[in-house]
DNA sequence: CCCAAGTGAGACATCAGTGTCTCAATAGCG
DNA sequence: CGCTATTGAGACACTGATGTCTCACTTGGG
């Protein structure tokens, strides 16, 4: 049963390991390996038994986090309909990898080594080119670089994450308030 | 020449190892004491008897942290003309502080231990009375709380702070990319 | 010019976190 | 009902960061 990596109870769920260490570490990155497992309600020496040590469990979340969030830009159909319906997709998509992506966005010692963020690269570019479309396409501001309101996403994602942990921000409004945000700003346009 | 903290030219500059700090912690939190005071030009010897040991370097940048940034809001002067341009003053005033907003905001362990998040929650109040009088006159929209709008000014200027760090943002459009998009999105409306 | 203050570099003991191990207990499976 | 796989708890040594100390050097003031 190892060998499918999940099915049985008592085995270790990877994945939900992972999303517990995402959240735990994006708001304490200097919490234990102790710590982690107790967040994730396992042993430490389970924990180790998963991922060799801290760097291989930064490894797994970065590698988990980068492919969910490709699955969910190519969920999202990014070339599809308006950048605006495109990017409300998209916003739906990351909705269950926000705490991931609030870690690596967090975590910028991965990006140091070498360029493991050849893969953080690729989907950097692919949402800068969402938001280059809807400025050629005239749906988006011109005087924002596609640069920014890429970053710009990443950073109230997971702003918008740690704020409903905090039970700041219900659960439920975290696409309507980084959409309405992204798209429309704060301020109360006379057409709206 | 002690007792005044500073005039004597070997002496450290306490404000400037703060910050120093603060840009290196926020993006790499486990980053040690050497790091920490190799990247300020000091030694290790001297940042210790500067500040007690990591805990104490800490709270120094809270409490730098907050008293900067509350002398920020105060420069703003919150509660004159309309909302829209106090929030443009207090952008403008708060980028000199932005690493160190970006520390605070990004290491929430600071709130673990009991309330020293009592002057935060002071500002926090204050800033999101901001955009509650914006709402109530009319100029900012009703269906993103306060206290969202609030998050989403501090994850937008710790966003910029590193994007500006990383050159991916030109240093001299952090004031203009993170007002235009905190009050008026990404899209482009008819009427601007 | 000399002295006090401050600094950097290094040595050192200490300690918390890490990684590895063993062992008993438990859950699923035949 | 055993058997196997997996787990949690704990013991253990080890590594790296930490905090403290000394000492030589430099700077600025008297």
């Amino acid at each position: 049963m190892s060998h499918l990596g999940y099915g049985c109870l008592m085995t270790v769920d990877r994945e939900q390991v992972l999303r517990t260490a995402a959240a735990l570490l994006s708001r304490k990155a200097t919490a234990t390996m102790d710590e982690v497992a107790r967040a994730a309600g396992i042993g430490r020496a389970t924990l180790h038994r998963h991922f060799a040590g801290r760097d291989a469990l930064v490894r797994a979340l970065e590698a988990l986090g980068i492919q969910e969030f490709e699955a969910a830009l190519d969920a999202a159909r990014l070339d599809d309909g308006t950048a605006e319906e495109a990017l409300r997709r998209l916003v739906a998509g990351v909705e269950p990898v926000a705490g991931l992506l609030a870690f690596l966005v967090t975590e910028n010692q991965l990006f140091e080594g070498d360029q493991m963020n050849e893969g953080w690269a690729r989907l950097d570019a692919r949402v800068a080119a969402l938001f280059r479309r809807g400025q050629e396409q005239g749906e988006f501001r011109i005087d924002l670089t596609p640069a920014w309101l890429t970053e710009a996403l990443y950073g109230l994602v997971g702003t918008c994450a740690w704020a409903v942990q905090d039970g700041r921000v219900a659960a439920k409004d975290f696409q309507y308030m980084i959409a309405e945000l992204l798209l429309g700003g704060a301020r109360r346009s006379v057409d709206r």
